[in-house]
DNA sequence: AATTAGATCTCGACT
DNA sequence: AGTCGAGGTCTAATT
């Protein structure tokens, strides 16, 4: 890892052009010799940068000896980061070794596991009949059946937008087609579940549960959490 | 700007859990106060971060005196980012002043642009009606004629995939119910067009034309270009 | 290798 | 402030 901190002009060319004026930035190169370039403000997205695999190369501007150049060039694609460097305030390498990476928990998938396993959070004496239930046009994240014996199809994100209640829309269209399991109702279920998707979703007769993970991971073995 | 090297630790709890065991880091904390984890791989993406608007509390662990603990607290919601260091390898801070920003060129808008002045790479005889003409479900890229003075909608992405092509087709849809339009084709174009978007456009009657942006461009005043 | 769908998406434009 | 669409999306899982 190697950070230097520089006044430089960036350009890159590849799926689009892209140019940064002179200023001061952090130009941090990794050991697999991708390239970010960081300001002093805005989120995690660099200004600037080449994803790996790449290849680095130190020269001097054609105008100007004075004036460092580094270009990094794709390995796959023709796509170039060209870094005029007029001054160098800061350049240290540091060797991190290889990162253990990180351990998520939380993300749509645990929370379909947990409805699977805890379908009456959908509804008294409703009951799994199969996850990822294939449709011609996709898998519905879950098909239950109500304590009336009915079908119902469950579409689960992690919030609730409009397109999760259009997504569910479709799925019941197919669904409605096919006599055997004709008639399915649907249910939309999120940790949070927003206005315009609420507000689609009675219109189209679907109904909303908003999901507690935590209370719901709380009736597994808490031993199975990982803090 | 305050860029820290640094063996920690960290646990991010929010909107998902995630940890990081112990490993040697580079922990850049910006002017805004928003904090970024990174590796010495993987991408732009940091491992961990903390988006603005936060605030950073610097103290010490109380399992261990020895240890720093630093919590990041974002300011709308209850995120937090522990950062639990070990030992720090370097420590140091920059002035790096407001970034001047990334000018682009070359998305989307930019092709539309292209297309709408060289309406021929579309088709022989092709001419602009209008550029994102309104229909009720939203405008269409362009509105042109043929060389038989028949309507055609053009859909333009920088990659064909399927959802372009549904998208087209709902348009069509729609435009073809209005006696005043009727009858509207369609043509699909992109800089490229994934098989799968190809064969649906192809089984709904609509045409696939692949553009060529550098030469678009290049039909363009050259003085125009960016470099 | 190619495709699909989610993301602590981010980012910009528009309402 | 919220919504919508695109992204040099990135990422991981699955075919």
């Amino acid at each position: 890892m190697r950070i230097v901190i520089a006044r430089c002009q960036v350009d890159y060319a590849g799926r689009l052009s892209a140019h940064l004026p002179l200023a001061t930035r952090v130009i941090m190169v990794k050991a697999d010799g991708s390239v970010l370039i960081h300001s002093d403000g805005g989120s995690y997205k660099p200004l600037n940068w080449m994803s790996p695999p790449c290849t680095l190369r130190e020269g001097v501007a054609d105008d100007d000896e004075t004036v460092l150049e580094w270009t990094v060039s794709a390995t796959k694609s023709d796509d170039t980061l060209r870094i005029r460097i007029e001054e160098i305030l800061s350049d240290t390498s540091y060797d991190l070794g290889v990162d253990p990476g990180l351990q998520k928990d939380g993300v749509e998938k645990h929370l379909q596991e947990l409805l699977a396993e805890h379908t009456a959070a959908l509804g008294q004496g409703m009951s799994l009949v199969r996850r990822e239930f294939m449709t011609a046009i996709g898998p519905v994240d879950l098909l239950c059946k109500d304590a009336g014996g009915a079908s119902v199809a469950v579409e689960i994100k992690r919030r609730g937008e409009i397109d999760g209640v259009l997504q569910l829309e479709r799925y019941l269209d197919f669904m409605n087609r096919d006599p055997s399991l004709r008639p399915v109702r649907g249910i939309f279920a999120a940790q949070e579940i927003k206005p315009q998707a609420r507000t689609l979703a009675a219109d189209k007769g679907i109904e909303c549960v908003v999901v507690d993970y935590d209370e719901l991971r709380g009736i597994d073995d808490p031993s199975l959490r990982l803090f």
